[in-house]
RNA sequence: GCUGAAAUAACUCAGUUGGUAGAGUACCUCACUCGUAAUGAGGAAGUCGUGGGUUCAAGUCCCAUUUUCAGCUCCA
């Protein structure tokens, strides 16, 4: 008797040895049918895995994403299946599962076109209607690599000869004609993958290095029933409708222009108020902080980057005047970062310990010469202003001083209303691969690290590490968010540097009088003000919050003679700092409505009769709906509020 | 930078095997002075991204280039 514990506690007994299928099959059909693998002792597993001993048994479906993965695995198997048969000299590479589907990536003589992809959509209609099954097979590695040589796939070979070391057989799935190398896990048939969609065919470097050659990368997804596929696409249409680089410029928030060049946005009036309200907050929150301001140069001779390192790791990524090889004459770069700038100010006379901590910030507009293909709406920009801040510290007052900077950036975000879906992670070098990327000793980013790790694990951030994710001179923690694509860019950065105030004779004189080097802390606030509003733009679909809205409070007149009137609204509303516009088109209220609705504002008043006879106004409210009437000096009282609240 | 796709009025798009550049929305003017998501009539608006080429003739075909998008690579 093998005995099984299911997941949910009860157990099932099975007198000898069989597969996981076998067993699911035992426990109900419709269970079966759905199940796409196994976990066996919270090991995921193949449904082919016999089970001989007694263990904790959990069937996945694909409402798990274990299940999900092994679906999309053998959908990618189908798709390859698909394509060697209708393009019997394409090359194999790899097709794994990712976050919402999965993809092949094959080496063509050409990139299938939208057509072309449709007749491979066909194919793999034909293999699922075929219900093919799947077998796993195993070979030894030598017999692996001289059956795949034969067959030519010499990215196979390639993958086959790193795992020949190993000792172990090479696995392989088979369906029908089709078989390939792979680790598996995957379903009992090719029957399930039901409904399934190629989306694009894209470029992508063998193993990711564009040393290597370029394949064509199918990406496709796929869904055991047609209701699921019809909902994901439709989920991808609603994202593309909060888009930032579309809804952005629809708004008005911001364009682009041919002949200024990529990477190079025009921030137009409503994207510019945005912007401006939230550095005003920035720079007035960090003075409360003890932050002081800073105004530091645009650009800088070549010397000084030649000291911070910058020239050597960086030239490429720099806006260089002048020629940089001719040393006889003068070269000036505009500046990629702010730190040697502003230790400038540190450097400005000597320092005792009493000057620190010294927190310097300073709202810093930045040049970095992009490849061209990096260029995306507000999100990747050549230049850009950051909310820029430089610690200069006493190694004891790192701690403590990092918390704060931490403490500082969640309360930004979290007011923002970004900070619920940011994920941390903390960036560290490569100690196996240092390369010229990394400078400082081994023994120093050791220290580094394990500064940042025991202060991460102290505050309790859930993080991941991200390895060779460093800058130059030190690790960072970066604070992570998704734009609606789904795509992970760094909104905030706190780094830990341990080697610039080395290199620009950084010192201050410690309480015995003796000269002592500070350690620095870079970090920002709300990182690039370009990429928070783009990312703004996406959370609240152009709805902004009231205390951020371009324009907070529209009045609506019903008839002209109610101008007056709304006039005397506007300038009260006014005198307290509040954007608000009169609408006194020749139109009618329905059609004035529906227009300040789609501008997304935050408030209309409606002015009429009743209102002027009254003194009061019509009130609707974005968030709360129509409030009625108020008088206003209520109405005031109550705007005043939500945007001193940052209310969202 | 690499692979691919795209670019026609402010926006969304149509434009036949190459033969006079179109619609809706928005905009402007006039009339209507109106009570919570579209009043009516009229008008103006495009070197078809840019530069070459083929042709009697190019939005349409060819070449180059710029920008935008998707993805890869990169991101101090």
């Amino acid at each position: 008797m093998i005995k099984l514990t299911l997941k949910d506690g009860s157990i099932r007994e099975i007198e000898s040895a069989a597969s996981a299928a076998e067993i699911i099959k035992g426990i109900g059909a419709g269970l079966y049918k759905a199940a796409c693998c196994v976990k066996i002792n919270g090991e995921v597993k193949d449904l082919r895995t016999v089970i001989d001993s007694d263990c904790d048994f959990e069937v996945m479906t694909f409402d798990s994403i274990e299940g999900k993965k092994t679906f999309w695995h053998t959908a990618s198997h189908i798709l390859a299946q698909a394509v060697k048969r209708l393009y019997p000299n394409a090359k194999l590479a790899i097709g794994p599962a990712i976050d919402n589907g999965f993809y092949y990536d094959f080496d063509l003589e050409k990139p299938f076109t939208a057509e072309e992809l449709t007749k491979i959509e066909a194919e793999m209609k034909k293999i699922v209607k075929e219900g093919i099954p799947l077998e796993s097979y195993t070979m030894s590695p030598a017999d692996a690599i001289k059956a795949l040589e034969e067959q030519g796939e010499i990215y196979k070979v390639e993958l086959c000869k790193e795992h020949a070391d190993k000792g172990e057989p090479i696995s392989f799935y088979k369906q029908g004609e089709f078989s390939d190398l792979c680790a598996g896990p995957h379903l009992m048939t090719t029957a399930p993958v039901k409904a399934f969609k190629l989306l694009s065919c894209t470029g992508a470097y063998w193993r990711g290095s564009e040393k290597n050659k370029m394949l064509s990368r199918v990406y496709a997804t796929a869904f055991p029933k047609a209701s699921q596929l019809e909902e994901h696409l439709k989920a991808l249409e609603d994202a593309k409708m909060r888009d930032h680089n579309k809804l952005g410029r629809d708004l008005e928030l911001f364009t682009t222009v041919d002949y200024i060049g990529q990477g190079l946005p025009i921030i137009l009036p409503k994207g510019a108020r945005i912007i401006q309200t939230l550095q005003r907050w920035v720079e007035d929150v960090e003075e409360k902080h003890g932050y002081l301001l800073t105004k530091t140069p645009f650009m800088a001779k070549r010397e000084l980057y030649k000291i911070s390192g910058h020239w050597d790791h960086y030239l490429d990524g720099m806006f260089v005047l002048g020629d940089p090889n001719d040393e006889t004459k003068e070269c000036f770069a505009l500046r990629p970062m702010t730190c040697p700038f502003q230790y400038q100010v540190f450097l400005n006379r000597q320092r005792s310990y009493r000057d620190l901590p010294m927190r310097l910030g300073e709202t810093s507009t930045l040049f970095r010469n992009e490849d061209s293909g990096e260029m995306h709406g507000l999100i990747r920009v050549r230049q850009f202003t950051i909310s820029e801040g430089h610690l200069v510290l006493r190694p004891e007052q790192l701690e403590e001083e990092f918390k704060d900077c931490l403490e500082l950036a969640k309360y930004f975000l979290g007011t923002v209303g970004l900070l619920d879906e940011c994920t941390f992670r903390f960036s560290q070098w490569d100690p196996a691969n240092p390369k010229n990327k990394y400078e400082g000793t081994a023994e120093q980013w050791d220290h580094a690290q394990s500064v940042m790790a025991k202060i991460l694990d102290d505050l309790g951030v859930d993080y991941e590490i991200g390895i060779d994710e460093a800058a130059f001179y030190g690790p960072k923690l970066d604070i992570q968010y998704k734009n609606v694509y789904g795509k992970e860019d760094t909104i905030v950065t706190i780094q830990i540097d341990m080697l610039l105030a080395e290199k620009f004779g950084m010192e201050y004189v410690d309480v015995d009088g003796t000269k002592k080097r500070p350690y620095i802390i870079h970090r920002t606030s709300l990182g690039c003000y370009e990429r928070t509003l783009a990312l703004l733009i996406e959370k609240y679909a152009g709805a902004f919050p009231l205390w951020l809205a371009p324009e907070q409070v529209r009045i609506i007149p019903v008839a002209d003679r109610h101008l007056d009137y709304c006039n005397e609204i506007k300038t009260m509303l006014e005198g307290a700092g509040i954007r608000v516009t009169i609408d006194d088109r020749a139109e009618k209220v329905g059609y004035k409505i529906r227009s300040a609705t789609m501008d997304k504002l935050p408030v209309m008043l409606t002015i009429g009769d009743k209102e002027v006879e009254e003194k009061t106004v019509s009130v609707r409210s974005r968030r709360e709906g129509d409030l009625g009437s108020m008088t206003s000096a209520q109405l005031l009282e109550k705007l005043v509020k939500d945007i001193a609240d940052k209310v969202r």
